[in-house]
Parts: structure tokens; C-alpha cells; sequence
DNA sequence: TGCATATAGTTTAGGCAATGAACTAATTGC
DNA sequence: GCAATTAGTTCATTGCCTAAACTATATGCA
């Protein structure tokens, strides 16, 4: 198939896959949509449906004149979400459409055991939601893979995981998914969570930093609904911004990031609370309490955080001219506490360049990065339909 | 014409551009470097030849068979880069490979006089380059204009130029250029800088952040060789990340900025020399005789100065995954005393992430904004030939 | 009920711009 | 001086688009 062909393909499955849920185009709409006319679009369409890539859905008429037959994203096509964190894995099964169809969470504590194990473990996991969509009817094409770490997508590695503990792991084609066409790619998790939140939010505005409170601080950038990655891979680690040169060090090697003051250990320690690998969600509902009940400790603790969280996203503001922020992970819980203290302080450091609005929470919660690693397969997908059509 | 032969006219331009100085390549080297057949790029290098943007230039050849006719871009056509700084203005010739041909600086201070006469005088001395360019027998596509300030480019509007005391200052289509079928187009000065920069070191990596030491602090981020400007046009603003939460108060409203301690003004005032715009210069040229001198003020101003850099470089690395710095203006002349501590204050905050050799000087010096606005506006135009063949 | 109008989708003709192979032109090397 | 080699052109073919005509199927009003 020659380029023209090709990307005209992926323009045509684009237009069906804007159209909002509900709404099933035409292929008279499709030509007007996409600016050909309606001769190719007919033949794309055909080659779509011959990829199983959409399907014909009813009618999509209103009013007078013959009515079109409606084309919809292929509901019995799908792609597995994963996620291997730190204390659990977990799998989801996600339509063309961007819908959770299955969602299965298993809590391990990753950081004792080994990589194989856990990827075992994964395996096993994800095929049980591979069943599972086998009995909804739907064919897995791929997965896509979130870790909370740095990854080289085309290489299929793990660079480094410090949470995990992990260290360039590769995974082996086929190990996760054998079978599946399409593989399963590597996201960061941040990056990850900040792709479904694309998804997630219609309209508002598709430029803005996600900001992930985890055991570190993880970061998004999205500029144009696009992730922005960098040259190399990793831009947006918001959580290694310098908010306090005279600060303490980062597990990093560096000193004074804003993880340091920021991160889930750094609060809790802070606030006074103890927290290992296997409490830290049972840490973070006990400084919730206490925040409730208005400890002069947790509430510093987090006073500060909002402070120097307001610092890194002011100066990440002027370095990639951005003027959104989404808050996910325990910033999304703290929110009520946060809130004021880090207005406050992006108020001080960058006049004029945030109103209030601007910084909302996350929409997508906790199954973020497996939606956004699924969402963004079934986007590349899409955007290139021909790696299913061979 | 249609969209696929527009692009393969770029592409086949883009190709004569690419080569080395000196190599002028033939139709059918053409051909094998584009992956087109001979066929469409004889017929596109006609094209380009009617549109005066190639010429052929005697042969290419070297080994067997018949010779081939070399084709180079036209050196009958070029571009005006100009410059409107604090206390000048400047104007100079470049030809379609890049080349300053004719360069004019007029020394006056632009912060007294009104934003009308200093059009006026910039169109002047536009008028008198665009004069010797004819007595070179060259004709003058466009031109770019770069500002110390914030620019709009679409709207051809200066936003902002602190420094200067303007804003919201619109250039009249043909103000400048009267006829150029280009127009002006509008670039922020460190931005512009950049660019130069990415067409002056070749095989030096094109991903890096310029950073340039004005009265303010500018920069331009670089990746993959073309300029990240960011949703709104205003990315790599370097100056104003914070690098002292506790800082002074800077012009943009902000606290403790790099600006507040690396900026003209504060390092000439922290070595306790004075400085107003009509003195700057000396003074500058005061600071680097204390520095010889080793005046303990002198040194620790500079010395604070790199150290602070180092922390803004450190974040802005994380945030854009950027791993190369190239100085410029006056981090540029105080290079001998800044670069110690800026490379202790990298090996501190981004510990194994900046080697020494990948902070390097900048090698376009004081004409890099014109080099680099005139070069944007010629590669703008070898990336769009239509522009000029309608 | 029936016909004008409107819209969807297919068919046919035509055009642009590519590829591939054959052909002509100009040079080197033995 | 002729074979080998490379440059550039010509011609036939192909892919894929647009434009317009045509067929199919609906609505709305007399």
C-alpha cells in the first residue's frame, strides 16, 4: 500500500474514532469530515472493515434523503492495560473506544520479589483478563505497560525502576502476550496517567503538566494532546526539580528536589508518621486522619509540600510555557490541604500565570496509567492502521 | 499543485540544502537521496530552477560514466536577518546556504526613542543592506526581525520587550521590506540565537538548551535541531526559574528567579560596579578587568552566578530532558570564571547527568539573532518552497 | 397515493504524479 | 576506439485521487 493510501486510511478511522460515543458517521460525514470525497472513503472504509478495525452500526441518519449506514470503532477489537507498581499488578481490558471493559488488580508486594516472578505473575494476570474478553467477545490486539520508572519504549526495557528496584529488564516479545499482533509497549507511569487524562477530559484544553504524587513525584507533559517525552525519552520528571538548593538529598544523587519534600515518604516522615513498602497505603489514610483532626505536624507537613510544589511548577511553567497543572496520586487526595498553600506560592513565583482554575485534579484516579498505556496502543493504532492490515 | 508534489519539491530542496558547502549535487544523486526515481526530481528541479531558489552550478562528477550537473541553491537570492536591541540596531545580508554576506550595526539607544522612530531607522537601515545586496546582484526574499522580548510571530506582534519599555508593538506588512515577497517575520532574540546556533556546529548534537546572559537571562531550548517553543510560543524561559525561594524580587514579578542573581544587572551590582543602559557595556567590560584583577567582590558575584545557573540547569534538564548547554552573551565572556562553579552546581544538583564537555560556548557570538532569524526565514522557506512559486 | 426533493453510496471517466524500464548522452579506462 | 559506466530523458504503466453522473432510499407535501 503506498503512503497517500496509507495515511488517508488512518485520517478516515481517525474522523470515526473523534466522533463522540453514541454517534456512528457515515461515510458521506467521513468524506466531508476528512476533506476527500466520497469514492475513496467507500474503498478505505471497505479496507477498515475488512481489518475488523471498524464495524457498521445501524443507521446514522436524521433527516430527509436516504439514510447512511453508521460506522462505529469495532467493539469486539480491544487492548490489555498493565500496570506493575509496587505493591500490586494489575491488568484491564480496554475497547477501541477507550472503555475499561475488565479491570483485575492483584496486590503483591513487587519489591522483594524478583523481576521474573513478577512478570510471571503479570503474565498469569493478564491472561485471565484475556479469557475474560474472550467471553465478552472481544480479540486483544496488544497491551500496553505501565512501571514506575524510566523505560526505552523501543527497546522493550526497563531502564531503571527505583521503587521497584529494578534495573534494565527487557521483556521478551511474546512473554506477556504471545500471540497478540500488535505486542505490548512500555509506558512510564506518570507519562502513562497523563495520557488518559487527555482521554478524559474532553475539552479542557489539551496543553497542561500532570504531577503524580507517588513514592516519588512523577510528571506528565502533554502539549497538544501529545505526550512531550523529549529527546530522549524521559522529559517532564517534574518530582527532580531543585526547589530547594540548600535542601537534603534525593535519592537521585541530587539535592533539594522537590521529591525530597514532596514525595510520600518525605510527608509522612514530616508529619511524623512511620511508613515502609507494605504500610504506606495504610500511612496515607493515617495522615489523612490526622490531617482531619487538624495535627499541627501533618498539617505543616503538607503545607510545605504545596509550597514547594508550587515552586517546581513555576519554574516548569517558564521552561516549557505551559499553564495548566493536573494533580493525580496522593496530591489528588491531599487536594483539600494542598490546595491553598500551593496557590499561595504559585502566586508568589509565577505572578499572573495560574489562576485557580488551572489547577484541577485528576479525572482518571488510580486506573490511570493502565488506561492511559491501553489508550495510547489503541492511538498509535489508529494513527497507523496499516500495522494491522500488514 | 498537489499536496504530494509540494512535499516532494521540499524534500528535494531540502536535499540540495543538506549537502556540504562546496558539493553540489546532481539530479541523480538527488534521486537516490530522496528515494524518488529520476523522473518526478528532474521535473522538480526544474520547478525549483524557474523559481529561482537552485541554480546549476558546472558539474558534480568524479568517477566513471557521463558527469553529472551540479545544482546548489541559488546565491542570487538571501534573506535580511535584523536585530533591534537595547542599544542598537543591525541588519545584515544571508544567502539561501546561510551565509552573512553584508552586516550593518547602528549604535543608539532604542529604550529613550518611541517604538516609531526606531522602525524608522531599522527600515533604513533594512533599505541601505538591501541596496549593496543589489550590488551583489542578490534579491531579497524577506527578512526576520528578532526582539529582546516576547513575540507572536503569527500576528507579526512585539508582546513584550522589557527592556526595551515596549509592547504590543505590531509590524505593518512591508513597513520594513516594502515588496519582499516574504515579509518580516518576528523572532525572540535567544530563540533566534538558537537557531544560529544548530546551523553553526554541524555534527554537534541538536538537542541542547542555549542560554543567553543579557540584562535579563534568555534561552532557547533546541530538540531534535528545530526550536521547542511550547503551546504558546514561549518555551525556555530559563531566566525566570526559581533558583532561591527566598530570593529578591525580579521584574516579572516572581522571587528569587535566576534572572535576580545571573542577570547583567545583578552580577555587576553584587561586584559593586555601576550600570545604567547607556553604561552597560563598559561596565561590563569593568567587571572583566576586576576579575582579572581577582577582586574578591568581582569573584564571588560571578561565582554566585554559575553556582545558581547550575541549579536552574539542573531542573530544566529534568523537565525537558535536555543534556547539552550552550552559553551565550555575557556567560559567554565570563566563561574563565563561571564555569567552575557552574560545573560544581551541576555535578550537585544533576549528579552523572552533565559531563563538562557538553557545556560548551557559544560559537555565532554577538550576530547569532540575526544569523539565526534570517537562517529561521530561510529554512522556513526551503521547508515551503510553494511560498514563493504560487 | 404519488411525486418532488434530498441525501447516501456506487460507478465511470479523467487527471496528477508517482514508478520502472528502455533509451540517449557523455564520460573513463583499457 | 570500443566496452563499461553513469546522467538524464522518454514512454508506458500504476496508484489513487477528484468530479460528475447515476442508482438507491428516505422525507414531505399535494
Amino acid at each position: 500500500m503506498g503512503d497517500v493510501r496509507r495515511s488517508n486510511t488512518a485520517l478516515v478511522l481517525g474522523a470515526v474514532a473523534k466522533a463522540p460515543a453514541g454517534v456512528h458517521p457515515s461515510r458521506a460525514q467521513l468524506a466531508t469530515a476528512t476533506g476527500l470525497t466520497k469514492r475513496p472513503v467507500s474503498s478505505l472504509v471497505l479496507d477498515l472493515l475488512d481489518a475488523g478495525l471498524l464495524r457498521e452500526a445501524g443507521q446514522s441518519q436524521q433527516g430527509r434523503g436516504r439514510p447512511g449506514v453508521g460506522l462505529e470503532l469495532n467493539p469486539a477489537r480491544g487492548v490489555l492495560g498493565m500496570e506493575i507498581n509496587v505493591d500490586y499488578i494489575a491488568a484491564g481490558l480496554v475497547d477501541l473506544s477507550g472503555n475499561l471493559l475488565v479491570h483485575e488488580v492483584r496486590e503483591q508486594d513487587n519489591r522483594s520479589a524478583g523481576t521474573g516472578p513478577v512478570l510471571a505473575a503479570l503474565a498469569g494476570l493478564a491472561g485471565t483478563v484475556r479469557a475474560a474478553a474472550g467471553e465478552h467477545g472481544v480479540e486483544v490486539l496488544g497491551g500496553g505497560l505501565a512501571v514506575p520508572g524510566l523505560v526505552d519504549p523501543a527497546a522493550a526495557r526497563i531502564l531503571t525502576a527505583p521503587n521497584l528496584g529494578w534495573a534494565n529488564v527487557t521483556l521478551e516479545p511474546g512473554a506477556v502476550l504471545p500471540g497478540a499482533p500488535l505486542g505490548v509497549s512500555l509506558f512510564n507511569e506518570a507519562n502513562a496517567a497523563a495520557l488518559a487524562e487527555v482521554r478524559h477530559r474532553p475539552k479542557e484544553g489539551s496543553d497542561f503538566l500532570f504531577v503524580s504524587g507517588e513514592v516519588g513525584v512523577g510528571g506528565g507533559l502533554v502539549i497538544g494532546s501529545e505526550l512531550f517525552t523529549g529527546p530522549e525519552g524521559h522529559a517532564g520528571e517534574v518530582g527532580h526539580v531543585v526547589v530547594e538548593p540548600d535542601g537534603t538529598g534525593c535519592s537521585c544523587g541530587g539535592t533539594g528536589c522537590l521529591e525530597t519534600v514532596a514525595g510520600q515518604d518525605a510527608i509522612l516522615a514530616a508529619a511524623g508518621i512511620a511508613a515502609d513498602t507494605r504500610t504506606r497505603s495504610a500511612s496515607m489514610a493515617l495522615l489523612v486522619q490526622a490531617l482531619q483532626a487538624g495535627e499541627p505536624a501533618a498539617l505543616a507537613a503538607v503545607n510545605r509540600a504545596g509550597r514547594y510544589l508550587g515552586v517546581a511548577l513555576a519554574s516548569t511553567m517558564r521552561v516549557v510555557n505551559i499553564g495548566s497543572v493536573v494533580l493525580g496520586g496522593h496530591f489528588a487526595v491531599l487536594d483539600p490541604w494542598l490546595r491553598a498553600p500551593l496557590l499561595a506560592s504559585l502566586g508568589r513565583y509565577a505572578p499572573g500565570r495560574f489562576s485557580p482554575e488551572q489547577v484541577t485534579l485528576s479525572v482518571v484516579g488510580e486506573s490511570g496509567a493502565l488506561l492511559g498505556a491501553a489508550g495510547s496502543v489503541v492511538r498509535s493504532l489508529i494513527d497507523a492502521p496499516h500495522l494491522l492490515q500488514s
